[in-house]
DNA sequence: TCTAAATGATCGACGCGTCAGTCAGGCGTG
DNA sequence: CACGCCTGACTGACGCGTCGATCATTTAGA
């Protein structure tokens, strides 16, 4: 398409669109947000909308992509300056714990893609896709650690596996209100994910050792 | 509120409702299902479903309902002539992968409901008891695990919430297609999880050795 | 420089299909 | 006959996507 031909003339009324639409989404939920909710906030009509998207599942796709490019290069800037990669990987999972309403939103986004991804195959080259550079991002980091050696060799890919899907169970958690999981205790679980699985001491503390902050 | 109190009488047709809607809501997705498409799969009348419930989200709330009992009765049943701690760790996790339309369906429901609930505070407390279920039966059997001696004191609520949070990120990533996690992978990382923070002799082997099958 | 045509973005109302929920009556059983 | 279960056509609302009209901006010609 016309995405990279157009960056300097006139993307601002898609974006904007995109803009308003992903929180919205993120908020009521895909299915209970109307186009008209859409071109509401933008201040502008519902043709409009259609006039940049054929469809509102569209919408949906494009809104995702957006989301999850707005977090990817937040990731990547602010993981840029920092060396140690065990520093590199807490500030990753820092920064994916629901802590504010945008983060919150984007696992908002991610849960029901999820949903959506589940229902409808056709979407999972789309999701795999955008979930493999997260993915990456945890594997490539476990390799620097290996390489400074402060890691110790354990399977980088079966590491990421292992860590995401945790993060993920522990977001869905919090997302859903469960009593006992707080942005606290998912931070304490993954760290001691890493330093059970990474640790130059092997299983030195597992989860027994957990009391101080 | 009859459900205790016709047990015997006549909760046929409002049990025939839900066994055909739940899988139907699992596969298609509660928002793509119409009541029509629910009475036509009974042999009946959409009447008919709206004289047994007041409105199309109560039928999902019951439905959930349903397949929770039904996977919680299983369960039971299956664990029951189990003696050994880790045998039934094992056995749960293992109705919990995955695998068959049976056990896919109700991942699907339940990441529905995930979705659902992360938008609707009100589904939280439904929501919360049903996984509390889960939750519990996990920790009770850490708890007869080290009863029995051969569990180590790793906390039990902690075990409890790491486990299941890498269980639902794991059966995310089958559901949604990820090509680097099938049934066997999951099961194989949950099993390491037991084993590295209950296994006797401490991180005797983490993620390194996974090799064989 | 001024005017006119052309281009393309935007608008908002309407059509058409869809679907949850209702209702007035039918049917079978006790 | 009476009552509870069931029916399915009907309704009213709603929302997506379309379409012709409008408006702003640019280009072309004189």
């Amino acid at each position: 398409m016309n995405e990279a031909t157009e960056a300097r003339g006139k993307p601002d009324r898609r974006n904007a669109i995109l803009e308003a639409a992903w929180p919205l989404i993120a908020e009521r939920g895909y299915h209970h947000v109307r186009v008209q909710d859409i071109a509401a906030i933008c201040g502008t009509s519902t043709g409009t909308i259609h006039y940049y998207f054929p469809g509102k599942d569209d919408v949906l796709r494009e809104a995702l992509r957006f989301c999850v490019d707005q977090a990817f290069i937040r990731q990547g800037e602010a993981i840029r300056q920092i060396d140690n990669a065990r520093k590199r990987l807490l500030a990753l999972i820092e920064m994916q714990l629901p802590a504010g309403v945008q983060v919150r939103n984007e696992w908002s986004i991610w849960l029901q893609f999820w949903t959506e991804t589940c229902l409808n195959p056709e979407l999972r080259s789309i999701h795999n896709d955008f979930y493999d550079r997260w993915l990456d991002a945890v594997e490539r980091t476990v390799r620097r650690g290996q390489r400074q050696g402060i890691f110790r060799d354990t399977d980088p890919t079966l590491f990421a596996r292992l860590l995401t899907s945790a993060t993920d169970g522990a977001a869905i958690k919090i997302l859903t209100g469960a009593p006992n999981m707080t942005v606290d205790s998912m931070r304490q679980m993954l760290i001691n994910i890493i330093d059970a699985h990474l640790g130059l001491q092997p299983g030195a503390k597992s989860l027994a050792a957990s009391g101080a902050a």
